[in-house]
RNA sequence: GGUGGGUUGGCCGAGUGGCGAGGCAGCGGCCUGCAAAGCCGUAUACACGGGUUCGACUCCCGUACCCACCUCCA
């Protein structure tokens, strides 16, 4: 069994083979860091996240590019509207997009180019474009890609040029279809949004970064290339016509996630239905409970976001995180992350990144274990315990992950530990006189301080709020 | 209008031509001084109409509705 992924290209479910056994290429369109990130965008950062490291599990050193399309129309305005420089407004929301993808536990990729320090590269595929009669230059200094010089065109999102009306881009070009390579700079936009090219002075359109990007850190062929739907066409289409009418061969596999949707509708921050990790934090929800969220769901299906969906997360992942806890705890030491994984799991995980199923593979796990620390167990216990850590560490979602907990104070524990402990000492007192009264007024005065103590039957454990 | 995808039980969300994933919530039990946690059991389902089949939620046709893209967008 290996990895299989649905590929847009053919739609349809394809056994991943690399084109060098055992590495493999990955392009994956970041963000325009126009605005700040939402739990949309993080969506795709975590779907990628868990393919990437399944591929580092099941053996593939992984090349990751996620680029930062940091100058575009929108950052402009932007920076018109608020006075400020364009790039400090990249800059900050790639900053913020950043602490987004750290708070959910993305690792970072192997390169996270930014588009404004690739101009060089662009300039060199536009002038084979152009060498190659698939690009042509207009007096107003302005290169357009000649969508019916390529006869291939509309083969990635099945279109045919028929259908197709016109590119947003206006301008002097020969037919409505051509989508820009190369902006001239205009009269009012700020002179340092422009770089100085054999066309004259100006800057890339959107699609060629992600080609040129993609080349220089992956080279003229590679294996997966990913992102939104939302974004196919025309996007990853002209991606796909630009780079192959330049001689290369780009993208093997297509992976496109599906969308996070909110009140029925695409999150999108034109329409105003955007949730950020901070606005969820303030609600009571943790990272760990979004991204558990977010991984319930296959990559490609449309999610529909709700804050009751979100709860129910939070408390299926409480429930496996109480067993890795309790096993801890019951069994004298954290079970190490290096558990085997089940056969389902693993299954799963191979048939196009089921990650529902594999979580059911997980919760099937941490029943078992439960049912094995009540009989007391303790050798299956253990084995139980191990796999659910490392099948939850698999995705990104390990319980006793130190990035999931509290930032401790290690001399302040440790006096907690000790009052605690006292506490509890005359709790058990207590109970042992069966003067229940003072015992349960010892537990709500804990409860009240942020302890909540469970009785087990190896005696009682606590856990701070 | 074009191109894709979808419609599963109170909720989220997998999946398969014939044994009802998993979770959340509910109900009943076990355990517990109580509580919590845990375990066991349990009801409610595959949008609608046809067709193929011994048998369809699963395949085919049609209808309705929803979503995405066709404008910047993960």
């Amino acid at each position: 069994m290996s990895l299989r992924l649905y590929d847009t290209g053919t739609r349809s479910v394809r056994d991943f083979r690399p084109r060098k056994p055992g590495e493999v290429g990955v392009y994956l369109c970041g963000l325009t860091v126009q605005g700040p990130p939402h739990i949309g965008h993080l969506r795709s950062g975590v779907a990628y996240d868990v393919l990437i490291r399944w591929l580092r599990r099941s053996g593939h050193r992984v090349t990751y590019v996620r680029n930062i399309t940091d100058i575009d129309d929108k950052i402009l305005v932007r920076g018109a509207e608020q006075h400020r420089p364009w790039w400090s407004i990249a800059y900050e929301n790639e900053r913020r997009l950043a602490e987004g993808y750290a708070a959910l536990g993305v690792e970072a990729p192997t390169y996270e180019p930014r588009a404004t320090g690739h101009i060089t590269q662009m300039i060199d595929l536009i002038t084979e474009l152009i060498d190659r009669g698939h690009a042509y230059v207009t007096p107003a200094g302005d290169v357009w890609f000649s969508v019916s010089s390529w006869a291939a065109y509309g083969e990635l999102s099945h279109r045919r040029p028929d259908d197709m009306l016109s590119s947003p881009d206006t301008g002097d070009k020969r037919d409505p279809r051509d989508f820009g390579l190369w902006k001239a700079h205009k009269p009012g936009e700020p002179a340092d949004a422009a770089w100085t090219s054999p066309w004259g002075p100006g800057r890339p359109g959107w699609h060629i970064e992600c080609s040129a990007m993609a080349r220089r850190y992956l080279g003229d062929a590679f294996d997966i290339h990913g992102g939104g739907t939302d974004i196919m066409f025309p996007h990853h289409e002209n991606e796909l016509a630009q780079s192959t009418a330049a001689g290369l061969g780009f993208a093997e596999y297509w992976v496109h996630n599906g969308m996070l949707n909110l009140s029925g509708t695409k999150m999108s921050k034109s329409l105003g239905n955007i949730l950020s990790v901070e606005a969820l934090g303030e609600k009571g929800f943790r990272p760990v409970d979004i991204r558990y969220y977010l991984t319930t769901a296959q990559y490609r299906s449309p999610l529909d976001f709700s804050e009751a969906a979100l709860g129910e997360a939070q408390s299926a992942w409480d429930r496996l995180a109480n067993f890795t806890r309790r096993a801890a705890e019951q069994l004298g030491q954290a079970a190490t992350v290096g558990g085997a994984f089940h056969d389902a799991f693993t299954r799963a995980m191979d048939d196009d990144l089921n990650t529902p199923a594999a979580i059911a593979a997980v919760h099937d796990a941490a029943r078992e274990g439960n049912t094995a620390l009540d009989a007391g167990d303790d050798t299956a216990a253990a084995d139980l315990a191990a796999a659910v850590r490392a099948m939850l560490d698999q995705l990104g979602l390990d319980p006793l992950d130190p990035h999931w907990g509290e930032p401790a104070d290690a001399k302040l524990s440790g006096v907690v530990d000790a009052l605690v402990a006292i506490t509890l000492e005359q709790r058990a007192e207590a109970r042992a006189r069966k003067d229940y009264a003072a015992a349960d007024r010892i537990r709500d005065e804990l409860a009240r301080a942020g302890v909540t103590v469970k009785d087990t039957p190896r005696g009682p454990v606590w856990t701070v709020e």
